[in-house]
RNA sequence: GGCGGUAUCGUCUAGGGGACUAGGACACAGCCCUCUCAAGGCUGGAACACGGGUUCGAAUCCCGUUACCGCUACCA
């Protein structure tokens, strides 16, 4: 990890303001473009040009956007794991609300926690989004970028008297909230370092004992409309007096927020709701840095199938566990939107641009929602079956050629056959895992041979060596399409006086191994003569040897 | 503990005082279609947390209870 908050030298900036009734503090603008950590990664992609975004906007239907009252919403995770869905999810929401409605959606990295902050995560992140397709409209800004401006903002509501030096100490403090608990009250700052006297404080900074800057929170209520719960009230004695920037001189979470959304000028904060409780204290701190309020909303959780917060434990969180299971991004932003929004109706499966077009904060629920991958495959089989075999294609190709059933070079030369395969595919899966699995049989002869189906189609060894050698003949007579194949096999059948289903299924084993396929008409033109023959010989084989 | 939030089938939801013998979807079971599977169609079981109000009338409004979740850091 860089040392990003080398120099900072806080002591002396504390003197110096000390001294100074305000805090001249020359605007730091963070160097948006630049990663504080060095990562190259401060545009997204070519998806994030604004004539992509825009070409987004004109997708949906009318909806305002004029500048002076343009929407600037942000997502701002911060770069400690990989993309929660949980996340995805804000940041969807997020999208979804300004390619509806018009405005920017940005992408702010909150790094400021150095401890826990990588690169890696950062790119994750980024990685995520991206497939997930929400792009957002300008430089990602990093929050580590910015502890200069943080800093200078607390400083300014010292200077004011807004806020207040704290001398307690960690363990101090720590021992307080502990003693409070144990006979069951509930700790709160007893603001002891704000009746110092001057001259004690004074004492105290010559000495150089450190301190925090704690928020003096006022008196009164604080409320807001909450858009998706209504007013929301809190009386502010029941809000600590909060520490805003650590005896290290950085900032503490609540006052980079908010000073980084006035920054950005953020005009809606929309978030996961166990931010609820950090509103009132970051409305106050609004309202003491002199800015305008955001408008806010609170989404509802996603809980796992336990009920509890989805957490590590419950399996695949990230959305990059759901690429690798196969869930086409499609799917995922479908399903993700309507864990906490409603299209108000019946309509579940849909496309994006009918997301957009849908989207409505009035649509936004309350109620936490379990994440339910059953409904997210079948959601993504949906999906898989209303895309066309050229779309999935570049999906489906890398995962068989890492499966080893071709090369890319060969998948390339039989194009026309590889997106007829995938076609006769892709509405019998659920995920694109599955048709690769699936597609084994046409592409490798050392397929397996499924025990069930060999037990249960080829019971009468004999009776079906019989079969199979009279279906040979019949094929090998045969013209190769499906019409003539299903004509002169079917007239196999009656001859036989047998149903062709009793002829069929013996026929499928052999050609893949399983009782389950596309028809089997389909399955020999895609298989060609000269390989279903080939295989119907050695079902002729295996039939014989046993025993 | 304190503060805040939420409460309709197992799950996601529709519902916003009478159209509710509560609708749809996932999952589950059965049937149909059919060369199998998938898809599709049909059918079935399955819910308004509880208690008070308000009202001619409450899933819908109000209050309380309960349950669950979140927050309660010099984390974000």
């Amino acid at each position: 990890m860089l040392n990003r908050y080398a120099g900072l030298n806080l002591y002396r900036g504390f003197e110096s303001l000390r001294l100074r009734s305000s805090s001249d503090g020359r605007p730091v603008v963070g160097r948006a473009t630049l990663s504080a950590s060095g990562l190259p990664l401060a545009f997204p992609s070519r998806a994030t040009s604004r004539a992509d975004a825009s070409s987004h906007r004109h997708m949906t239907d009318s909806t305002p956007t004029d500048a002076a009252s343009s929407h600037r919403l942000r997502f701002a995770p911060s770069p400690t794991g990989f993309l929660h869905v949980g996340g995805a999810r804000t940041a969807l929401f997020n999208w979804l609300f300004v390619r509806k409605y018009g405005g920017a959606f940005l992408l702010r990295i909150e790094d400021t926690d150095k401890a826990r902050s990588t690169d890696e995560s950062t790119r994750a992140i980024f990685d995520g989004l991206r497939w997930l397709g929400l792009d957002w409209d300008e430089p990602a800004v990093y929050q580590g970028a910015n502890v200069a401006r943080h800093r200078s903002d607390a400083l300014r509501l010292l200077a004011e008297g807004k806020a207040y030096r704290c001398f307690c100490t960690t363990a101090d403090l720590d021992e307080r909230r502990k003693a409070a608990e144990s006979q069951g009250a509930a700790f709160v700052y007893d603001r002891r370092c704000d009746r110092l006297p001057v001259d004690e404080i004074d004492r105290r900074i010559a000495a150089g004992v450190p301190f925090t800057i704690r928020f003096r929170v006022p008196d009164g209520t604080t409320r807001w409309d909450d858009m998706v719960r209504g007013e929301i009230a809190f009386p502010n004695a029941d809000v600590d007096d909060l520490i805003i920037l650590r005896s290290d001189g950085t900032p503490i979470y609540n006052l980079a927020v908010v000073s980084d959304d006035i920054a950005q000028r953020i005009t809606l904060v929309m978030r996961g709701e166990d931010h609820i409780s950090n509103t009132p204290k970051q409305i106050l701190l609004y309202e003491a840095l002199g800015a305008p309020l955001p408008r806010f909303a609170h989404l509802p959780n996603i809980l796992g199938a336990d009920g509890k917060k989805l957490s590590k434990r419950h399996g695949a969180t990230a959305v990059g566990d759901y690429e690798h299971l196969g869930i086409l991004a499609e799917a995922m932003v479908n399903f993700l939107a309507l864990l906490g929004w409603s299209a108000g109706d019946d309509r579940e499966v849909m496309p994006r641009a009918d997301l957009i077009a849908l989207f409505s904060t009035e649509g936004l629920l309350r109620k936490p929602g379990v994440f339910d991958v059953k409904k997210l495959e079948w959601m993504n089989g949906q999906h898989l079956g209303m895309t066309s075999a050229e779309v999935l294609e570049p999906l489906l190709s890398p995962l068989a050629v890492s499966q080893g059933l071709a090369t890319a070079v060969e998948l390339a030369t039989r194009r026309a056959w590889w997106l007829q395969l995938i076609d006769l595919l892709r509405i019998r899966g659920r995920t694109t895992v599955e048709i690769v699995r699936m597609a084994v049989p046409y592409f490798r002869d050392d397929f397996e041979y499924d025990p069930d189906a060999v037990a249960k189609q080829w019971k009468d060894r004999d009776a079906t060596a019989r079969l199979l050698e009279a279906v040979r003949s019949r094929l090998a007579g045969s013209g190769w399409d499906p019409v003539e194949l299903e004509r002169d096999l079917r007239a196999l059948a009656d001859e036989l006086g047998i149903g062709a289903g009793k002829l069929l299924q013996p026929l499928r084993v052999a050609l893949v191994g399983s009782s389950a396929s596309p028809g089997i008409f389909d399955v020999l033109v895609l298989l060609g003569r000269e390989r279903s023959l080939r295989r119907v010989d050695r079902a002729l084989t295996m039939l014989a040897e046993a025993d």
